[in-house]
Parts: C-alpha cells; structure tokens; sequence
RNA sequence: GCGCGUAUGGCGGAAUUGGCAGACGCACUAGACUUAGGAUCUAGCGGGAAACCGUGGGGGUUCAAGUCCCUCUACGCGCACCA
C-alpha cells in the first residue's frame, strides 16, 4: 500500500483513537436517570488460547454500532466485555504443559482484550469482569446457596462417563465412540454422586415465557423442544405374584391400553432386579451389563434392530385382566417418564418392530391401518376397546383417563423432555461448590459471610484417580470446621461448570463492584432486561436455557424484577473460510483478525464484516472484499482530505445549498436509509448507501459541509476511527460519541419526477418521465397516446387497465 | 425419520413486501493519468447475433410472481427409539 504523507493511515490513527477513547473513559456509562437506558449485550466470550477468531468480531461489530447509534440518539448506553475464563481447555492445557491454568487464563484474556480493543469497540472497560476472580464468584457461590437452599440444588446418583483408566470422569464431548478423546480408552456409564439442580421444576414457566421474548422463531423452537413437554397418563399395573408391587409407565397414548400386550423397563430400572425370576437372572444380568458399556448415543443411534430380554415377570392389564410379559430393553430410556413403558405394537412403531422381533401378539384397538403390515399411530375409530368403542383417539384418551383416575390406578400427566442439570464437575478449574459434609453425616452450605470459598493452590492439578476433582488432595483444605457448629467438616470437591458463570454475568455488569450484593436493586431495576443480546447459534439451547433457569429463580427470590433476562436476541450467522467450509485449524482455512488489523486496522475488518451480506446469514470470507472494503475507506479519506496538504478537501464549502437540489436529495435519502438499516440491523444495505452517496459526492463540484459533518455522523458507528478522525478534520473539537444522530427532511428523500413503465399485456413498450404526482388518469391517457402503445393495441380491443401511482400502467387487450 | 431454514449473474449480495430483477461491492474488460501500476479516475459488465430467454426443477393463482399456493430436488442447522 502506497500512502501518500497524509493518506489514509488507520494503523497509526487507530490506536492514537483508542488511546483517547480510553484516557477520557469515553463511554463510561454513568447511572443517569436523565436518558432512557439501552443495554446491548455481547455473549460472554470464552477468551480460548486460540484468540480471536473472525466470527467473535462479526456479533460484537453489529452490537457495537447499534450502541453507538443509540449513544448518539441520546440513550445512556449499557455496553460491557468480560471473561467466561473458568474452563476446561485451559485446565486441559496446564495438565499437558505443567503450567497453571490461572496463569494460562491470564494471557488469554490479555490476548483477547488486546484484540477486541483493536477494533475499538465502545465498552465501559471499568467494567470488565472475569468469572475466575473471587469477588465474581463469590456471587457464584451465593447463589449456588440459594439454590440449596430452595432444594434446587441436591445430590444424586447420576450415571457419568467414566473412564477407569483415566481414573476420571469425562464431558460428553471427550467421549467418542465410547472411547475416552485422549487415549483412546474405554468409556462407561457408572452412577456417581453428582450435584443436579432442579431445572425440570421451572420447565413449564420455561417454555411459556418464549411467548414473550423477541427472539428468533427457530430458536424458540429449539428451546421448546428441548424442554419437549408431552401430555399423556400415567398408568400403574399389578405385577403377578408381587403384591407390593406395581409398575408405573407413562404414555401419551392411555387410549391404546386394550392393546397394550406386554411392558418394558429400562435395564437401569429398581425393579429389574426384584421382579426377574431365576431362569432369566443370568440373561438379564448380562443385557444389564452390556447396555451399561453403552454411551446414549451408541444405544439409539446404532441400534436399529431392537434388543431385549424377558424378565420372567408379568404384568397385569388393568382394563382386561392380561397377563403382559416384562421385558427389560434399551430402547426405553431410563431417564425419561418413568423409565418404563405399556408397549402397544398395534399403534407404536418401536412396540410394533420389538413385537414383530420377539414374537409378541399385535393387537388392533384404532382403526384406520393395517397392524398385521405396520403400526398405525393415527386417528380412528377404537375396537376391542371395551368402554371406549366408536370413539376416535381425543375423545378415547379424554375418557381412558377419567376411568383410570375413577379407578385409582392412574391419572393425567406432564411429562417433560428436560432433564435436571448435571451440575457438578471432578474438575480443579471451576467455582468450589460451597457445601460442607459434617462429621455427623449431614450436609450444610458454607455460610455466606465467608463467601468467596477460594479454589485453593493446588501442586498438581492431575485428576485424583478416584473420580474425586483434584481438590479432594488437598487435605487442609478439604477438611476443615464448620464455624457455627465448631463439628469436623469435608468440603464438597466438585466444582461448578463452566455454564455457572455464564448463567448471570449480565447481571453483575449493571453493578460490578457492589461487594453488599450482586447487583443492587435500584440498578437492576434500572438495567433490567437487556435490550439486545448478540451471539452465536451455538447457546440457542444450554447457556440460553441455564440462564433463563436462574434468572426465574433470581426472580421468585425478588433478585430481580423481570420475568425473563434477555428481551431481544439477535444470531449472528457463521462465517466460513474462503472455500466455502467452515473455518478450521485442520481446513486450513482460518482467518486470524489480527492480520487484517495490521495490515488494513479495525475500521476495514468492521467495515467489511459488516458489509458481506445480512448479519443472520452464513457467508464466506473473501478476501478481495476485505480489499473493497480498504478502498471505500480510502476512497472516503480523499473525499474529505487533501492529500498533499493534510487539510480539509477545498471542494466542502460552507454553503447549504451547495452541489444543489440533486446532491440535497441524495443527502437526505441517505440519512434516511442508514437510520431505517441500522434501526433493522441491516448493516450491509447501509454500507450501500453509504457507497452510493460517495459516488454522488464524488460527481459533485462542491459540497456543503453539512452534509459532510451528517456523513461522519454515520460513519462512525460502524468505522469510529476514520470517523473521529475526519471528525476533526471537519472542526470538531470533541470525540464524535455524543453527536446527535442527524435527521432528513421527508420532502428531500423522495423525487418529483419518476420513471413509470408502460406495459401491454405485461410486457414492458416503453419507460417515461413523469411528474411524481401525476394522477391516475393522466397517467393512463399518457400511456394510450404513446406511439408504442398505440402499434402495440392496433386491432385490440381494450380490455382492461391497471394504473399503479408513480410505477406503472400495463393495458389489457387482445 | 421428525422439525426448521436457505436456493437470485463468474462471486458476496439488493429488490419500499405482488408492480422496471440484478442496487452496492468483488472479479473482469476498455479508456485516461503515468517511468511504472497490484494505485487513482472514467465507462462497460445476466445469457443471446436477434426475436427473445432468464431468480434451484415442475405446476398453479394474478393484468402482473424472486415475492403468494401446491409439488419435487439440493444444501445447511437442530432433534433423534422421548413412550
């Protein structure tokens, strides 16, 4: 790049702007009750040892401008950065390099604040926060306890991955094809004692609360279904020989019950072990075993035939008296409804294939297919159904349901998809859960007073070998005193997971150094909710479903004020390396943002993200384009600066009504577009414009300085350092953040003469000027003495015309 | 398998929601300035010699369809034995 002495120079200009964005704490953000509020919200970074990558700027970029944007139109802005710093990769990493993952943290976070900086994003910095620093998660920890204390958080027997010769529990995702993602070593489900909490208790308010959120259909209809709520019964049987028995299944379906022929649990179900007779015990035992070396996705993804064994037990169908055999099989879940199931094969495909397998009767009871050839799951009339006979399936599960409740031996249900939340992690870095195990055998949270619980030093942070986080090592932190019982007391050893953090962090920015309270109640109350949320596809689920979960509990304990956390939420879309795939380190493929800030600044980057197409879409990197969008920025720079002099281009005069009526007009369509786009987010469209009146500006012979100061206005939301630089140049004395945003007149953006189209049949004679208020009737009367026309309709007869004001009049004849 | 989304020039994408398809940019071509050009400025740029044809394919509604309806195909995302 050839740069004349003052040409465009964003690498030295960038960094001189930062510099004073932060030595005046420019957008500080001051609590004043004086502006309407607007809090835009980026997701929580993971600040990984990788750095940057193209797609975090994209989110941030948008949100940025739309901050801006706001701050000029005259909103105290909330606009904050922090660390979701706790983590796995970096524990992952110390382990392999010897180091500390604090310390590895550290320069990450460095890496990533650096990096964000250099694309001068507008963020109080006074409030950054980490999730690692004890006086954040010493609010962690607090409301860990609310939780306890609400009987939220509990201790449960869970089955995890575990890896016996890792001597360590693994995520999901360290699990691949049941072996262990190091080492490839064998992978088991084994039931530990792990800390859940309760999400299933807030499902129903979980999924009724989408109604009210501006978020993306698609994403509400993940969260529903993962939330996957199914109306059914629950029904219990008599076991045969087992008085004190029963087994209780769920089913959508209570209609079918006549043709229930047989019961299935899951092998993991208490009553396997019970129920089974001798002759089956070894059969069972081994299906039991083999299903357990099983992951969840082995048992449904691989397992197109079906598998099972017969427990020797029976079931007794309530509504007739049949003896229905219990099977034990892994295609019923243990971890959903109550892990066991009546099986209808007449009118359920799964019961329909296991029946076909073992021989077991179909029985027809809805009519409408062919049960001999596949399940029918349809609506029909029932048969060999007793009482509900001739009724069709609502009518039918209406009256089934009233029977059995009539009965006693079952009800209406609820059921939900959504499980409780595996909370705890055999990890060293993450939040210590605050609990204490007394000598006594009972358990107690530690009091908050001595909140924050500090993850202590630790010399290796190896797993223990037991499935104990390494923490259970350090034996004088492990064991300690309750100090309101003076009793010997071990500290819980799991922590917390990274999703904890996450799960409030848009709190804490309201209020990040009140060391009484999380956030105080006025500020929240101020704050509350975040009015934008911009972030990846990739939360539309946990991070999005877990912090709506503890915002309602924060709620119900009158934390917070509003119902939901997150009033508008926005996805950026992925952008994919220059090959079209998706951008990899193994693809090769990867842009570092670093490199386009150093050779083109931040402007371009911000620039040309912005301007690759709708901020929702997936789109690949060009870059040529990142070159376009260095050239536009250049191309600005001259318009606006003499190059050889370093001042003001002579061709901007202090005359309004300079470059005349056709540049005016120009002038206030743009302002009006821009301020239409960026209100819709449709950044790229507003680059446009922006493009096309630099065209015009560049046609023009002078221009007035007014509409070159409202051009810079734009400007800088989107490229705020060429614009406080061009700012100056203009004879501005102070940072441009605080402009008023300009505004147009109406009567400028439209024109008073328009092309129309004249069409016969549809088809295009001929484009004419005309005055943009013309009427309907001058219009058509134009249009039939047209020469065109009038060659076009010889010999026709006229049958019809259709005027649209100002676009067109195509006439109907033949 | 189920659910959702997308499909427009060589490429990224526009199109006031039914009214001139291809704005704007990239790439490309020509010209100008220049010792030079991978800089800059100006102009051209869907296909076709033309009539005409063109918004993934086929059908429909309409004076008029990228836009609405039906159907098929391809790609992407999510869920995946959820009883």
């Amino acid at each position: 790049m050839n740069r004349e002495q003052h040409g465009y120079n964003p690498i030295e200009s960038e960094p001189k702007w930062q510099k004073h964005w932060d030595d005046n704490k420019t957008f500080k953000v001051l609590d004043d009750d004086s502006k309407p509020k607007f809090y835009a919200l980026d997701m929580f970074p993971y600040p990984s040892g990788a750095g940057l990558h193209v797609g975090h700027p994209e989110g941030y970029t948008a949100n940025d401008i739309i901050s801006r944007y706001k701050r000029m139109r005259g909103y105290n802005v909330l606009h904050p950065m922090g660390w979701d710093a706790f983590g796995l990769p970096a524990e992952q990493y110390a382990i392999q390099t010897g180091g500390h993952p604090r310390d590895i943290t550290v320069k990450n976070v460095n890496t990533f604040r650096r990096q964000v900086k250099s694309l001068g994003f507008s963020y109080d910095w006074d409030r950054e926060i980490s999730t690692t620093d004890p006086e954040y998660y010493k609010w962690t920890q607090w409301i860990f306890i609310q939780l306890y204390n609400k009987g939220l958080a509990f201790v449960d027997e869970v089955p995890v991955n575990w890896c016996p010769a890792l001597g360590t529990v693994l995520a999901n995702e360290e699990v691949i094809d049941g072996l262990s993602e190091r080492g490839g070593h064998p992978v088991i489900r084994k039931p530990m004692r792990q800390w859940v909490l309760k999400i299933t208790a807030y499902a129903e308010r979980l999924l009724e609360d989408l109604e009210e959120l501006d978020w993306p259909e698609s994403i509400k209809d993940m969260q529903r279904n993962w939330i996957g709520k199914s109306k059914g019964a629950e029904v219990r049987f008599a076991i045969d020989g087992f008085a004190g028995d029963e087994l209780v299944v769920f089913t959508t379906r209570p209609d079918t019950l006549f043709g229930a022929t047989y019961c299935v649990l899951a092998p993991e179900h208490e009553l396997v072990a019970k129920i089974t007779t001798t002759e089956q015990a070894e059969a069972v035992k081994q299906y039991q075993e083999k299903a357990s070396h099983k992951s969840d996705l082995e048992r449904t993804d691989l397992a197109k035939e079906k598998t099972g064994v017969f427990t020797g037990a029976y079931a007794v169908n309530p509504v007739n008296g049949a003896k229905m055999p219990i099977w034990i099989a892994d295609y019923v879940l243990a971890g959903y409804g109550t892990g066991a199931i009546m099986a209808v094969p007449g009118h359920d495909e799964r019961d329909w294939e296991f029946a076909k397998q073992f021989g077991i009767e179909i029985i027809e009871v809805v009519q409408g297919g062919d049960v001999t050839k596949e399940a029918y799951a349809g609506d029909g009339e029932h048969v060999n159904s007793g009482l509900l006979n001739g009724l069709h399936n609502e009518e039918a599960i209406a009256k089934m349901i009233q029977w059995l409740e009539q009965e006693g031996i079952g009800m209406g249900k609820v059921t939900y998809r959504l499980r409780d939340w595996l909370f705890s992690r055999q990890r060293y870095w993450g939040e210590p859960i605050p609990i204490l195990h007394l000598e006594d055998g009972t358990m107690k949270p530690v009091p908050v007073d001595q909140l924050p619980l500090i993850l202590p030093e630790v010399d290796s942070i190896t797993p223990s070998g037991t499935g104990e986080s390494p923490l259970a090592n350090v034996s004088e932190w492990v064991n300690t005193i309750d100090p309101e019982t003076g009793m010997k007391a071990r500290r819980e050893t799991n922590t917390m997971p990274q999703w904890a953090g996450s799960c409030w962090y848009y709190l804490r920015y309201i209020d990040p150094h009140n060391d009484e309270a999380l956030c105080s109640p006025e500020l929240q109350k101020k704050w509350l909710p975040v009015d934008l949320y911009i972030g990846g596809v990739e939360h539309a689920v946990l991070h999005l479903l877990y912090a709506r979960f503890w915002h309602k509990v924060l709620y119900d304990l009158g934390v917070v004020a509003t119902k939901e956390p997150f009033h508008r939420l926005v996805n950026q879309g992925m952008i994919l390396g220059e090959n079209m795939e998706k951008m990899s380190k193994s693809r090769g493929n990867v842009v570092n943002p670093d490199d386009i800030v150093n050779e083109y600044g931040g402007d371009t980057l911000r620039l040309y993200e912005m301007f690759m197409g709708p901020l929702e879409a997936t789109k690949p990197w060009n870059t040529n384009g990142v070159e376009g969008a260095y050239r536009f920025l250049a191309r600005i720079w001259r318009l606006f600066v003499d190059e050889s002099t370093g001042k003001l281009n002579a061709k901007i005069v202090n005359d309004e009504h300079a470059g005349g009526e056709a540049f005016k007009r120009v002038w206030h369509r743009t302002i009006k577009k821009i301020t239409e786009d960026i209100e819709t987010l449709r950044f790229n469209t507003a680059i446009s414009q922006m493009m096309i009146f630099v065209n015009e500006a560049y046609k023009t012979e002078q221009l007035p300085i007014q509409a070159m100061r409202h051009f810079v206005q734009m400007l800088s939301p989107i490229v705020p350092h060429i614009a406080e630089e061009l700012w100056e140049k203009l004879g501005g004395t102070e940072s441009i953040t605080y402009e008023a945003w300009p505004t147009y007149e109406e009567a400028y953006t439209v024109d008073n003469e328009v092309e129309i189209v004249v069409q016969v049949n549809g088809k295009i004679i001929e484009r004419v000027m005309i005055a943009a208020d013309t009427n309907e009737e001058a219009m058509q009367e134009l249009a039939h003495n047209l020469d065109k026309v009038k060659e076009a309709t010889a010999g026709k007869t006229v049958r019809k015309v259709i005027v649209v004001k100002g676009k067109l009049v195509n006439i109907v004849a033949n």
